[in-house]
DNA sequence: CCTTGAATGTTAGTCGCTAACATTTGTGAT
DNA sequence: ATCACAAATGTTAGCGACTAACATTCAAGG
């Protein structure tokens, strides 16, 4: 990161851009071009850096990460233990200084509702990830689907009341809303 | 509906003409031009009947009548037990010859992602219905937000459930996805 | 320095969707 | 029946998201 290739550069000023212009006039008036324009570059240019104007706000690179989290706790644990505290691990180790642009991005998520139906959708992506984890490990599919599913719901919930009225820091208010579905031994 | 007026006629072509080239070639790929062309009439009218592509799938009369039958039910039963009968009740009352059509849509919808995200929306819809509902008799909002969210869940995976395969009535069908909610006195 | 591949620009086009205005068509009162 | 009014449809023009094909500039490595 010493070196941040050209491509990287541009795709950070492509989200900085979106971000304020999403914050300053909404996410559905502002248009591809206006973002592209305002990061020095061409609306083409964009769509080589994101497939869709959705992705600037939903593509995030922490899927991987939680997956592997989860799987990396022992596998003799109940599927749905497992999934909350790998989901409560992942969260936990997240830098800092990332936090203050996640926020931005969730708050314009939480108010615009086509956003919602959006981040429904890659949420259903991470779900069945989850339950390949969890059923290549030796959970029952029927258990793993609902074990994901309520701590993805639990994880986006919190992430929204996170970001309407940040109480305190991101993973604090991650492990309360996982609190509510993990019972503790 | 002895004497079903024009509009009411092109509109039933363009869903039926929308069903048939979305089984036929799938639902991103058929264009609006082509249902309306379909349907002997001009995309633009097309759009005068539905808002959106989506709505001729999505737009349903039902939910009227199922926050109605909710209504119904006496206020003094838990709201979660109240809203899971009614929605029972509404679905269980729905006239047999309109099954077949309803189940073609569900069917593309749930094998076309960005119409499954699009379904989520339209339910939230619906949930803020029902909440309302629920709290204007008395609910604790908390309580509301719940029971509407996991009754209107149910629902949902039981529609998918049937879609794909259907064991028996639709009703049936609903009536197994909210007994497991659903706790008999 | 110079070459090669990555990053960007240009142009043109499709599809969903909207607006403004003109035209037809159905319907209700006579 | 008919005639007038309103509902339904057509036409044209255009915006915004997104794609494809081809040309151009830029940036690292030898």
């Amino acid at each position: 990161m010493e070196h941040p290739t050209k491509r990287e550069r541009t795709t950070a000023a492509l989200v900085h851009a979106a971000l304020d212009l999403f914050e300053r006039g909404g996410y559905e008036q502002t248009t591809v071009g206006e973002i592209a324009r305002a990061a020095g570059v061409t609306e083409m240019t964009f769509f080589r850096h994101f497939p869709t104007k959705e992705a600037v706000l939903l593509d995030d690179p922490y899927d991987p990460e939680l997956i592997a989290a989860v799987g990396a706790r022992p596998a003799s644990e109940p599927p749905f233990l497992r999934a909350a505290r790998g989901v409560r691990g992942a969260w936990r180790s997240l830098p800092e200084p990332e936090t203050p642009v996640i926020r931005r991005r969730i708050r314009i998520i939480a108010l615009t509702p086509s956003l919602r139906g959006a981040m429904w959708r890659s949420t259903g992506n991470t779900e069945r990830a989850l339950v390949e984890q969890l059923v290549a490990d030796g959970a029952a599919p029927a258990v793993a689907r609902v074990a994901a599913a309520s701590v993805l719901a639990a994880l986006v919930s919190g992430l929204y009341a996170w970001a309407e009225a940040p109480d305190g820091s991101l993973a604090e208010a991650i492990e309360l809303a996982l609190d509510v579905i993990d019972v503790r031994p």
